[in-house]
DNA sequence: ATAGGGTCTGTAGCGACTACAGGGTCAAGG
DNA sequence: CCTTGACCCTGTAGTCGCTACAGACCCTAT
């Protein structure tokens, strides 16, 4: 019932460096400490932990969070403030999904160009300037 | 033929600061100076800038731009070097793209699972979290 | 003469960590 | 009992690619 820090990595697959930043910027509560000053965490904040881990792999800032954690702490609060943020945050990796993608053409387009042979020829280098680069 | 920082920063849509910054980590030449100790650039240096912000655009890192700079300096060397850069680079956005549609089908299926309500019932709540976060 | 733009240097900040340096602590084996 | 190695502590500085100042100088137009 009691863990260690290391413990905690292990448990959430989070690095103790990241652990400890995050207790730095107010994600985690500072914990209990034992004699010896090490830090004692409870299944509480295993939890808390593994749900910053699960939020941030889902790709929310953590801004985002932040605000998750506050409305969820709150039980008999309305779900559309969680509902909104999560919607907010998908629409925005869609944007990305679709910024991502049309590089992707464009570069396929750019290496597709090129056939090899001396860079003086090369349609990569090209297709990246306008000017010569010196 | 002779540009003001001002003057590249309109033409290649870079900030001035970017381009101050690119002088400091050396991807830009020191330019020459005017009497008043403002930067003085000619065509060749619009011409790299340009390079340096269409291979930012298409998603390159700085060092890779580096070296794509330091590699289409020689034109007379083989192109191999820019194709393998190139070609690591889309597969890297590969990578995020499948990434990020992987990111954002969970995420979607978690939104999906919401139907309204008060928190203590949110199913993106219970989707983050194993255990209850305090 | 002054107002407004531009430019200069240098430094600090962003997000989200990551990597030390330089120490203290603890359990197991010789 | 002592040592070895794994763990933990604090604090600071580095990463990437900029961005945003502060406090100064310069240039043109009115």
């Amino acid at each position: 019932m009691a863990f260690t820090i290391g413990d905690m990595s292990k448990a959430t697959a989070t690095k103790i460096e990241t652990i400890r930043y995050y207790e730095k910027i107010g994600l985690l509560p500072k914990p209990a400490r034992t004699t010896s000053n090490y830090r004692d965490y409870g299944q509480a904040e295993l939890g808390r932990l593994s749900f910053i881990r699960r939020a941030r792999d889902l790709g929310f800032s953590l801004d985002q969070v932040r605000a998750l954690l506050s409305i969820s702490g709150d039980r008999s609060c309305d779900c559309a403030g969680i509902d909104a943020i999560a919607k907010e945050h998908l629409l925005e990796v869609d944007r990305k999904l679709a910024d991502l993608a049309a590089l992707r053409k464009e570069l396929k387009a750019v290496i597709d160009s090129c056939d090899g042979g001396i860079v003086a020829d090369c349609r990569i280098i090209e297709a990246l300037g306008p000017a010569s680069p010196s």
